[in-house]
DNA sequence: TTTCTATTTAGAATAATTCTAAACTGTTGA
DNA sequence: TCAACAGTTTAGAATTATTCTAAATAGAAA
């Protein structure tokens, strides 16, 4: 019998808790086969059907946040209409090139932010963001 | 004849290049008179109603983007779903109370970010945004 | 005034995302 | 192996923020 090997998918959703039904393991397949990527829901989407995967937009979107809960994905905001996701949840920042709607990582070794004062009281920091907005010219 | 002094909001606008019609000045009134201000068209558009200006929600999205334009004021990304404009123009970087929607100004002094790599060849560094997502907890 | 062009506006249109309720499918226990 | 249930997927409708359109209005200049 001759399969794709999705036996690192399956596992990596077993261990995160999420019931590995095929559109999860197809789209965890695509994810984290080679090196990290951005994308939006759009482009897995268009990714999916290009592959003859039978995965609907909906699914798409929960999926992503399923993942994005899970840890497995990390939400980058940078753009006021689209919503990026990161397979890389380590330590780092982005580059965005405005005009064409790319991200860049920046690894967290590189980059470092200091003097952010202390959070108003009650408030504990969830994250510091830095994107480094950039243009052709 | 009595009139609210608008004086100072009809020379910012002519300052900018923009025709002051009755819009933009109680606009630029609202924005502009005291302390900075962080809104949201909706945030915007509620307050008018409020004070019973006449401006649709339409004129509200073309006056921000085009304050912002002219550099009046900045826009501000934190939130994937939701466009926020704050009237400090200056370096300065922001808490965001991710919680609330609430958003707070770190000075830029105090502030900094070292390390960014150089961007891409042939891509300039529009602006670096540093965003500290904050929780209740 | 008159005229000209920029501006405003209501309402339709768009785009991304979420919701809903029905169909489907992993998983578990017998 | 299989029944049964809870979790998942899905098409399509709904929602939300924002932009567009084309007609009406209002500054500016003469």
């Amino acid at each position: 019998m001759v399969k794709t090997d999705n036996g690192k998918a399956v596992e990596r959703l077993r261990a995160a808790g999420l019931r590995p039904t095929r559109q999860r393991v197809e789209l965890a397949g695509l994810l984290f086969k080679g090196a990290h990527r951005h994308i939006t829901a759009e482009s897995l989407h268009e990714e999916a059907v290009s592959l003859d995967l039978k995965i609907s937009l909906a699914t798409i979107y929960n999926t992503l946040h399923q993942f994005t809960h899970a840890g497995l994905l990390r939400q980058v905001i940078v753009d006021a209409s689209r919503g990026y996701f990161d397979t890389n949840t380590g330590d780092h920042q982005h580059f965005f090139v405005e005009d064409e709607g790319r991200l860049i990582d920046i690894p967290g070794e590189a980059i470092s932010v200091s003097g952010v004062p202390n959070p108003p009281s009650g408030m504990a920091v969830d994250r510091v963001d830095v994107v480094v907005r950039v243009r052709r010219g």
